[in-house]
DNA sequence: CGCGGAATTGAAAATACTCAAAATTAGTGG
DNA sequence: CCACTAATTTTGAGTATTTTCAATTCCGCG
């Protein structure tokens, strides 16, 4: 049906070519393609629709938004949140590169939240009647693409044992550990990292006002468990931070 | 390589045979087999393993069970619920008849929460397996079987609203109406059910103590917008409550 | 009839919020 | 590059919602 793109038939890979392919991104092993051989990489390679930058404060789609494509950062950061009926916002995420974004489209083919760049990023759209049918031709990639879906299911379900039952020095704890291992995974110091997103949205996440960040981070500061500097961190102690995160540790304020 | 079951292939079906099938069952219309066709229905019966009765209180899978089958509810009630490493538990989500359980363990091959009934009720067991053979064969249940993980997905986010930004009277409200509006798709009552869960059930749900539970009734009741007995509810002012669950109104407290 | 779990109610306490002001940082244009 | 303005963050003080602790009450069940 659409031509084959030039690198899938042409022996001597392009490097710029290669590059925009998912067998040249560097999050080929945390992202869809994971897992796959060569020739299945090519064929969803040839499924991949344009890769969209977006610039930071720009949103890569909207609430009620038709549903078309998922997404597959390429680089960059993402939050994403729901708006309820009388106007409020609760964030409901924030992405990396290598995550997918839109599954929560599916259902009703309409967008349920709104995802916006946390600073300039790049995505893979990945046209999802497509998807569709490279499923019925690639278990694997299926299998897989259940484990994503499955791995967001329980990913949502820490949130609400965070949100229903941690205190807020538990809450941030859990946020500021999750952030490092997730660069960990990647490649990344675990110690040093810069928040790309606002007290404002961390709060809001956490379910917690911007004061309530502010101070946490004064108080973990002054316990030495971390150095802040606007919003580059640096965790002196993970050990005590992973010990309040997992509830068997507490501090008491101040 | 299994032999097909008897009413698959007998022109006269058994009326007991076809209750324990999914064209027989009652929740058809809800459940996996949404909008399949006979055929396709009979097919997706085949790989269904037993029924399996649970009685209340009985665990249907533990956290960190090897994951197997996904659970179809026939009728019951169930509650899924997390624990964390301190000990303390999180409930997830309360499901009824239709709905299906153990999505949350795809991702790791392991369950990822405890799913309990909350009375003795009866799920169908679907061999994960075996339906992702029959995905292949019928995109349509493949489709759907994404509407139900999608959906699973934002009904997480809409919990992580709640719980992350809602003061407890909206909290209960969103609940009541949450519970009022399935009962009503199941062709029950909207306006008058019973809870299956403890009022601590509750609370653990909405990030609340159980003493709030008690006096967020205590003062529903005393507003007019509802009638309790034990566990019988009755909504008599669902606009209110509608109102109240959206966060155009609030009440204030007494 | 009495026991025990569940639910209700009250009073005190605590955690996190709101409001306000100051300080810092980022963005913009000269 | 600096100055100016806007936005974000920090800090403090007082407040409010919800929790905790405690005492009753209710209800099912042997």
């Amino acid at each position: 049906m659409n031509p084959p793109l030039p690198y899938a038939e042409s022996p001597s890979l392009n490097v710029r070519m290669l590059k925009a392919s998912c067998a040249g991104c560097s999050m080929h092993q945390l992202c869809l393609p994971m897992g796959l051989n060569d020739t299945d990489i090519n064929r969803l390679d040839q499924i991949i629709g344009r890769r969209r930058r977006i610039s930071r404060d720009e949103s890569l789609y909207r609430m009620e938004d038709p549903f078309r494509n998922l997404y597959a950062i390429r680089f960059g950061h993402f939050k994403t949140y729901q708006i309820n009926p009388s106007g409020e916002q609760q964030i409901t995420g924030f992405q990396m590169a290598g995550e997918l974004l839109g599954m929560d489209a599916i259902s009703a083919d309409r967008h349920h939240c709104e995802a916006v760049a946390l600073e300039d990023s790049e995505v893979c759209e990945i046209p999802f009647p497509r998807l569709e049918e490279l499923f019925g031709q690639i278990p694997m990639l299926l299998h897989h693409f259940h484990r994503i879906m499955s791995q967001e299911i329980t990913r949502e379900q820490n949130v609400m044992l965070l949100l229903g039952n941690m205190r807020a020095e538990q809450r941030f704890a859990v946020f500021l550990i999750n952030m490092s291992s997730r660069y960990s995974t990647r490649g990344y110091s675990s110690t040093s990292f810069q928040l790309r997103m606002s007290r404002e949205d961390i709060g809001n996440y956490l379910g917690l006002t911007i004061e309530s960040i502010s101070r946490l981070l004064s108080r973990f500061k002054k316990q030495g468990w971390l150095e802040v500097d606007k919003r580059e961190v640096i965790i002196l102690d993970p050990l005590m931070l992973k010990a309040l995160a997992a509830g068997t540790e507490n501090c008491n304020p101040m």
